[in-house]
DNA sequence: TTACTCAAAAATGTATACAAAAATAATAAT
DNA sequence: ATTATTATTTTTGTATACATTTTTGAGTAA
């Protein structure tokens, strides 16, 4: 996966195309263009997209060709609703395997989010590592994958919306508290938190996505 | 997808082939072998290797090559497990769009089902056809998309062991119950007929596997 | 004997070239 | 004028050929 520089960073690149809207939304993209704009064959294009397709970025348009992925709000609810019943699960997992080494980790991804001068995309990201680093110590690969997949579908949503602003003041006091209901053991507790955690930032996205479709 | 029987057929065989244990297990394929093998270039075969791998039926071995991946215990258990969380939560969209056509339609597919000349893979497509019958009457492509993925993955184990055969006993009851409840509205019933009869034949299996690598 | 280096091999990644399928445009018929 | 049908063009799917990387083995030194 690391190991392969070319194709790797082609895919990072077009991800992150995608997420900046630097691609034509709603057209079917065209091989050969991509091939063009990002100076390599079709080859390595056609790979990229079929695991972009396979990872939700892409959805089939029509017979041949794919389109970037519409963002509805339906989507945003539906993943948020699995991460709801499938986040305090891993998290039954991996409380009895956390470490203080990992909730000392955990705790300095906190701090580091506390930082008020993070881009929108540092952003997600320090607040997926907080998630991964304590949902791994559950040693659970497939279930891990699985959430891992959810999250990189969700990402295309982070910095959609403009509410990360307040999501951020809320949403740090409950990693916190997340956090200490870990360190006393209380797993039923950091369950609810987390849970309720994924609903609130769910819940204004899809709002706001709805609102977005009306007019 | 339909439209592309050269490819297409590619994927559904080898599909198959991993199931019948036609293919080296715990080894890395190589694509030049499989396109002799399969009469075809090594690009399809790349093709389809990726998306099988996305599927979780092959795995990254070491830095190039992919392998057969093993059938784990714990993958099972987590399958499982996703799948007693998620399929409830479809299944209570599903039921107010539920209408007597569908319940009409499942209902055959668990007559059909109680056939028992079946193959275990006719067996265990019937009984898929009849949860997705269920299922996509939720109308959330999102989360339908996900259990699909879930069951392609449990579809490996589906077969493997040969407690099939009471399985389908036992587990015919439970689809039995599952549809009267439906039938009457009682979602908390149904719901929880659900998550049972998934855990019960995760059980088996698992256990099952467990078994297996002990000695 | 064991470990290390380097070279030969094999396998994958990528580019170019060609074939098949699909989309589009244009023409003809009603 | 509109629709149907065919021809053209575009786009994707696949094969072959080449480059790069990885593996494997022999050979040498400790």
């Amino acid at each position: 996966m690391q190991d392969k520089p070319m194709a790797q960073s082609l895919y990072e690149q077009l991800k992150q195309d995608i997420r900046d809207n630097k691609l034509p939304v709603a057209m079917a993209l065209k091989q050969e263009e991509l091939a063009a704009q990002y100076g390599v064959s079709r080859i390595p294009i056609r790979d990229v997209l079929q695991k972009l397709k396979n990872e939700g970025w892409l959805v089939q348009s029509g017979k041949c060709g794919v389109m970037i992925a519409s963002l509805s709000a339906q989507e945003a609810e539906d993943l948020s609703l699995m991460r709801q019943y499938l986040e305090p699960l891993i998290l039954a997992y991996a409380l009895p395997n956390l470490t203080n080494n990992i909730l000392g980790h955990a705790e300095d991804l906190l701090v580091a989010l506390d930082n008020k001068h993070l881009s929108v995309t540092e952003c997600g990201e320090l607040n997926w590592q907080f998630h991964a680093c304590l949902y791994q110590a559950a040693n659970r690969p497939t279930l891990f994958n699985t959430i891992v997949s959810l999250h990189q579908q969700c990402s295309r949503y982070i910095g959609f919306h403009n509410t990360q602003l307040n999501y951020n003041s809320t949403s740090q006091g409950e990693h916190y508290q997340l956090l200490d209901a870990l360190k006393n053991k209380q797993l039923e507790l950091a369950q609810s938190i987390l849970k309720q955690h994924i609903a609130q930032a769910s819940c204004q996205l899809v709002s706001y996505l709805q609102a977005e479709n009306k007019p």
